[in-house]
RNA sequence: GCUGGCGUAGCUCAAUGGUAGAGCAGCUGAUUUGUAAUCAGCAGGUUGCGGGUUCGAUUCCCAUCGCCAGCUCCA
């Protein structure tokens, strides 16, 4: 059976003539007689071949959905309509007009109903709501009991709600040192933010402050604005909001970061890299069962209809832009063949996810509607081998991290089982990373990973988001089907670390944060667009300052050249604004004794005179195991458009 | 999504129930500059979009879109 539900301002309908499968009804409802209703919850039905069998089932099931509905939506009524053109497999017209009744009568028992006639020619007019939920469509099949039990994800009838999950699980707090030392807290007492345990640790005060007791600056960061100014991302109106389009600066950060998690996780982790697409049937139960996991915050994206003339969309037929990068993934390991000795396997992708996160959740650079996360995936053995990959994905996240200079805190959370059990490794951890943790023990599965930390960034006005992340999924493999085969033949499930260094947005995001926090704002170098300008001090030295363009740059690192007719002064105005690391100023001098004349913006901000060769080790020493990129944009401003005021 | 704030030139921001204004950027000309703003001129607008009130609305009202903040949310 195919439901098509919509949530309407008002509905109705009238008969405009017979069909040869019409049903019998009231004379007194002859044609042109208008029925009207208001606030409805209109529920377009097509009965199916296959609903004959365990007709019953089939009535419950879609009874359950659309009771599901309207308790969410409480329409006035309940409008049950037949239409026909939600299948191309149609049941006898008998058996459709006494599902559609008894499907009616299912209903009435908790909402008004009404049934529009079977078999007749109807016009109808319908304002739908619009809202989120306003619309929406079920296919209802029958599974035996047997098919239930083996189902990937929960059916829809007898579903166990999060609510009902998360309910009876009880979290507690520590924070635990690097020093093996574990305080209990209570979070439900702001002033052990100023407990002597956290002292000395300003990040992970500032996180607690910001994500547990959501003590918020009521600023907006920064970098909302600078990011437009410095011309690397901005809103796009023809967009959705939540999507950015970037300049060539931004696209070049973008890019570098980009390379950089591939780098890291092809050649420092030997990942095999991965590609699979990003839209996905939202008809397919286990891509159902995890967007219901995201609240359903999915965009959907509806095709022809091939049967149709007239171009209308296809109701059957409804894809879902991915809202995390694990399906492809995990359907492409379904069908292969993992043995014992194959294990550990990593797998790394860089794709866009996408979330319809609600209006008010949106921010700049650190939450959108569409974002890229560079995703590894580790497929362990046993949980001795989950726990060393954990380890090493953690240790790999860290330096990344500290490679960019952001400010983070870390905060692990973890099945109070696996705490008792693997403390001691998780104090390897952070003497590593030499940061305290927030701990959360969790009194039992929450969710399917037994164990996940997440460093979480710390912008300008003290707000936080969540960066890489890696989580020990104990459950997943069984629900997925994820085998492998044993040493004695037999097929067992992997433990799955997920992780992700984190949306690279979001590094964009805490980078341009992490620069304003200072008082004379820079990028990391190798992150920087032009690491250095060449400013000749007239047009007559425009000759000198391209050769010097040619020795620099041709030792990749970005260089460019400031050939406009403005005053020396307002150029090196231009410079810092940009926030250009190294400014170097060409006149007679520099021509003459071949020595530069460096602006240094970047480290103690003074001026000094450097041999070229000399400059040149310095920056490439300063950007050394960093990725590089050219930035492409012209040489000279002067041919450089101005994409933002 | 809810509550509040904001939306005027490319940018930053004025003003007003009665012809919409400045600085910067842009263009033209002059200037050829030594480490954070050279001078002059020109051009730039359906005041986010749509309604309403009014003789007249950019201003007042309604609705809508977008941005920002808070709430909520963040498997």
């Amino acid at each position: 059976m195919q439901l098509l539900i919509i949530h309407a301002d008002d509905f109705s309908y009238s008969l405009t003539g017979k069909t040869p499968v019409a049903e019998e009804i009231d004379k007194s409802a002859v044609t042109d007689t208008v029925s009207f209703f208001e606030e409805p919850l209109v529920v377009f039905c097509t009965v199916e071949k296959g609903d004959a069998k365990n007709n019953e089932d089939i009535v419950k099931q879609a009874f359950t959905e659309i009771k599901d509905i309207a308790d969410k939506l409480k329409p006035r009524i309940i409008i049950v309509y037949p239409y026909a053109h939600l299948s191309n497999s149609l049941a006898d017209p008998r058996l459709a007009v006494s599902t559609l009744e008894s499907l009616k009568n299912e209903i009435a028992a908790f909402y008004p109903v009404y049934r529009a006639p079977f078999g007749w020619y109807k016009s109808f007019k319908i304002s739908c709501k619009g809202h989120p939920l306003s619309e929406s469509s079920r296919h209802i099949t029958y599974l035996s009991e047997e098919e239930q039990a083996n189902m990937p994800v929960k059916t829809s009838v007898n579903r166990k709600t999060r609510e009902d999950i998360v309910k009876d699980v009880e979290s507690e707090f520590f924070i635990l040192n690097f020093d093996g030392k574990e305080t209990k807290i209570d979070l439900k007492n702001e002033s052990i933010l100023e407990d002597k345990s956290l002292q000395g640790f300003p990040s992970l005060r500032k996180v607690i402050a910001y994500e547990e007791f959501k003590i918020k600056e009521g600023e907006t960061p920064p970098s909302v604005s600078a990011m437009r100014r410095l011309e690397i991302a901005d809103h796009e109106e023809n967009s959705d909001s939540g999507h950015l389009r970037f300049y060539p600066k931004g696209t070049l950060l973008f890019k570098l970061l980009s390379d950089w998690a591939e780098d890291i996780a092809l050649n420092r982790l030997n990942c095999m890299e991965i590609e699979t697409p990003l839209i996905y049937n939202w008809n397919k139960p286990e891509i159902k069962g995890q967007g219901e996991s995201f609240h359903e915050r999915h965009y959907s994206i509806l095709v022809p209809d091939e049967k149709s003339e007239t171009g209308r969309f296809a109701p059957s037929k409804e894809f879902v832009l991915r809202f995390a990068g694990d399906f492809g993934l995990f359907s492409m390991l379904k069908d292969t063949k993992m043995s014992y000795k194959h294990l550990p396997l990593r797998f790394y992708e860089i794709s866009k996810s996408f979330r319809y996160e609600k209006s008010g959740e949106l921010a700049g650079l650190r939450r959108l509607r569409g974002f890229t996360m560079p995703d590894i995936h580790s497929f362990c053995l046993n949980l001795e081998e989950g726990f060393n990959e954990y380890q090493a994905l953690y240790r790999t996240y860290a330096d990344l991290a500290e490679g960019t200079g952001i400010e983070y805190a870390v905060v692990f959370r973890i099945v109070k089982e696996y705490y008792e059990k693997y403390k001691d490794k998780i104090v390897e951890l952070l003497k590593y990373s030499k940061k305290p943790a927030l701990i959360e023990v969790l009194s039992k599965m929450k969710h399917y990973w037994a164990l996940k930390h997440e460093f979480q960034g710390v912008d300008s006005v003290n707000g936080s988001c969540q960066l890489s992340t890696v989580q020990l999924d104990v459950e997943d493999a069984k629900r997925y089907g994820l085998n492998f085969t044993t040493e004695t033949g037999e097929k067992a499930g992997c433990i799955i670390c997920h992780s992700s260094v984190g949306a690279i947005e979001r590094w964009m995001y805490l980078i341009i944060e992490e620069a304003l926090k200072k008082d004379i704002p820079v990028f990391p170098l190798w992150l920087s667009p032009t690491q250095v300008r060449i400013i000749p001090v007239s047009e007559k030295f425009n000759d000198v300052a391209v050769k010097l363009k040619e020795e620099i740059g041709g030792s990749d690192i970005r260089t460019d050249i400031d050939d406009r007719d403005f005053s020396l002064g307002k150029k090196i105005m231009f410079a810092e604004e940009e926030w250009v690391p190294y400014i170097a100023v060409v006149g007679r001098k520099e021509a003459e004794s071949g020595v530069l004349s460096i602006r240094n913006r970047y480290k103690d901000r003074k001026n000094f005179n450097i041999d070229k060769a000399d400059f040149i080790k310095e920056i490439k020493d300063e950007t050394k195991g960093m990725p590089y990129r050219k930035l492409i944009l012209p040489d000279m401003l002067s041919k450089r458009p101005i994409f933002v005021g």
